[in-house]
This record gives structure tokens, C-alpha cells and sequence, in this order.
DNA sequence: ACAGTTACATGATGATCGTCATATTTAGAC
DNA sequence: GTCTAAATATGACGATCATCATGTAACTGT
């Protein structure tokens, strides 16, 4: 049945949020395009209505959730904080779409990295304007530093089997980004 | 038919080996257990007699890979220059494990995740061990930080899809690493 | 109000893959 | 040397999945 040109939209965004959270959560590949459909409250046969592929859908999915990344402007320390928390580490399908996905991105299309380029560039851009105020020139060192140690963390929290280890590695990591972005600057 | 108990032997590391890159190269998932047989050498038949699924394979192959990445004991400056260099990013295959497949650890068998943190925890350890002298306190502290920005830089680079940046994540992360490895302590 | 278009549902197809059944060949024990 | 058990090859099965074909209902422009 056809449907309004609003609901249609509107399913279009469902579909785009529905597998920002399943990819997120599972990855790309263990997440079928049926099971996106339905976590949409759709069925498969529209789907290529909307996307011309699997691929297609990975590539609009990752712009839909990098743009809407843009995100609050809490201070850096809360950031910090909440991003290197055990609930974070906990709701990959409501976290950082690139600590969840920037490992599989490789195998995924040019248009799938290059949207994952952009996040990057614009993650970047904001951490360098929200870090506190040291020489310009160790500023992006430290924006790049303090964002690979970020990601590299909860994907290492993530994959560790051991709860107390894991926290270890959020909190410890935390206190090395401060430490960090303390030196030769004012607190 | 038969072969001789050594060639049984080889023939299993071959598997281990192959799967090794295989996996690291292109995920889990992505590689399917005939394509680990033709590339030790074998047909898909004889798989179940080395191995009991493809998942035990996983857990298999991450304790042998984790357990030989022990590797030399060049320096830390060295290491850190070796890990985070355009080589280690572009030879996936070859490369770390935690690196190529820390994120997706999290969707395997509880042997897989088991072997993934003992890797960590020796890794840590090598880490600790390995850095400068200074307060005996941050030293984990430095060794955490350090060991993720490293992982979470390489995964970054390999995502990004413009190599000037990608070129200069690698860099960043590693003059960040050495001034917060630097601090307090001598050079 | 009507007709045509369109968005979605149902169902099918071909490919891939993990796993298993059976055949074949030969190492290893006596 | 012979017999048996074992290691691998060949081939098949059932499940899953991306994609497509066709049916159906209702929105939209007239």
C-alpha cells in the first residue's frame, strides 16, 4: 500500500535510525537488510525503494549518525568522563558510531569511508577547539592523541572479558588523557 | 588420505598461520573456513578433523597468534616508531591482532574474548616494563593510555580514506605518546 | 470522484557458507 | 607384508541472505 509522502520520510528516517543502532551494535555484516526493515516496523520488499543496496544503506546510515554526531557543547572534562564510562562502554548501539564501527570501515565502500573521513575531520576540529588553551601547535597533537586513545579504549574495554580490567582501562586512560591536556596549560 | 603425524602437525599450523592473516586481513566473518583450508594448502574436508567449529578455530587461532606476539625487546622509542608507522597501517595481514581485530572480538565465543584479554594483560605488562622510569603509580597509568591511543590511532588510520591524514594521525599520536611518556622523567 | 502512480507486502531466486556423510589413500602397529 | 585406523578429498544439505518480481492498496493530481 502507498503510503504519504511524510510517512514515506518518515519511514526513511526510521530506517536510517533502526540500522544506526543495529550496525552499531553488531556491525555491518551480522545485520541483515530484513532484520533493518523490521527493527523499522517495515518489511524487506520496500526496502529498495529506498536504497539501491546494502551498501547504499551502510554509506547513507554512516552520514545520517556522523552528522547528527555534532552534539551538545558540555566541557571537555565532562566529555571525557562520559565518553570513558561504563555506560558508554555498555550501549554500543547508542554510542560513538566510530569507536563501534571505524574497525569495519575498511572493507566497506569509498563512500562509506569517505563519510567516515568527514567525522573524523569535524570530531577532530571540535576537540581542538574545546581543548584548553596551549600552544596552537601541540593543540592538534593533542586533539588527534586524546581521540585515538579515546577510541581505542572502549574498543579495548569493549572486547576485554574481565569487568574490573575493563573499567581499569576506561578510568586509567582518562587519567592519562588529563594528565595530558593539563601539561604547560592552566587547569 | 593419511599423512604422517608431523605432516599432521605442519599441517595444522598452516591452518593456524593462514587463518592468522587471513583474519586479521579481513575479519572474522568475512573469511569463510574453505578459504583457510586453500590457503594452508587443503581442502575444506579435512577442517573438522583439526577443529571441532569455526568458532573454535577463532579462539584457536587468537591464542596462537596472541601467544607468538610476544616478539622482541627493542626499545620503546623503536616500537612505538615500528607500530605507528604507513608499513603497520597498510599490512593489516602482518600486523597487530589487537589492532585488526580487538572490535570484533566482542561478537565471538567467551575462548575467543578469554584469549583476547590474557593478550592484553601481557601486552600491559610488556608495556610497563618498558617505559621509562617514573612514579611506579603512572606507570600502568602510562602504559594504558599509551597501549590504546596506539590501537585506537592504527584503527583510525586504516579507516580514514585521505592518506595525508591517515599519514598524520600516525604521527600525531605517536609525538602525543612521547611527551606524556617523557614527563617527568628523563629522556 | 477517478485514474494512474507509487510505496510497501509477499514470495521467489541464486549464491554463499557452515557442517556433515562418504570415499580414498596411506601411515603405523603387529 | 597385512590390516586397521586415521587424515584428507569429494560431494551434499540446510540455512541465511541480498536482491528482484509481482501483487495490492491508497495517496495525489486532475
Amino acid at each position: 500500500m502507498k503510503v504519504s509522502r511524510e510517512q514515506m520520510a518518515e519511514n526513511r528516517r526510521r530506517i536510517l535510525d533502526a540500522a544506526s543502532s543495529l550496525f552499531r551494535d553488531r556491525g555491518f555484516d551480522a545485520v541483515s537488510v530484513a532484520e533493518v526493515m523490521k527493527a523499522a516496523g517495515l518489511t524487506h520488499g520496500g526496502f529498495y525503494g529506498h536504497f539501491s543496496s546494502k551498501d547504499d544503506l551502510v554509506a547513507q546510515t554512516l552520514a545520517h549518525v556522523l552528522a547528527a554526531d555534532a552534539g551538545g557543547d558540555i566541557g571537555i572534562r565532562a566529555y571525557l568522563e562520559a565518553y570513558l564510562s561504563p555506560r558508554h562502554r555498555d550501549n554500543p548501539a547508542a554510542g560513538c558510531p566510530t569507536a563501534g564501527l571505524a574497525a569495519t570501515i575498511r572493507h566497506q565502500t569509498p563512500a562509506a569511508r569517505a563519510a567516515m573521513t568527514e567525522g573524523f575531520r569535524s570530531q577532530i576540529a571540535r576537540l581542538e577547539t574545546a581543548l584548553p588553551a596551549v600552544h596552537p601547535a601541540d593543540r592538534r597533537q593533542a586533539a588527534i592523541g586524546s581521540w585515538a586513545a579515546m577510541v581505542g579504549a572502549v574498543i579495548l574495554a569493549r572486547a576485554i572479558d574481565d569487568p574490573a580490567l575493563s573499567d581499569e582501562i576506561l578510568e586509567q586512560t582518562r587519567a592519562w588523557i588529563e594528565t595530558g591536556i593539563e601539561e604547560g596549560s592552566a587547569p
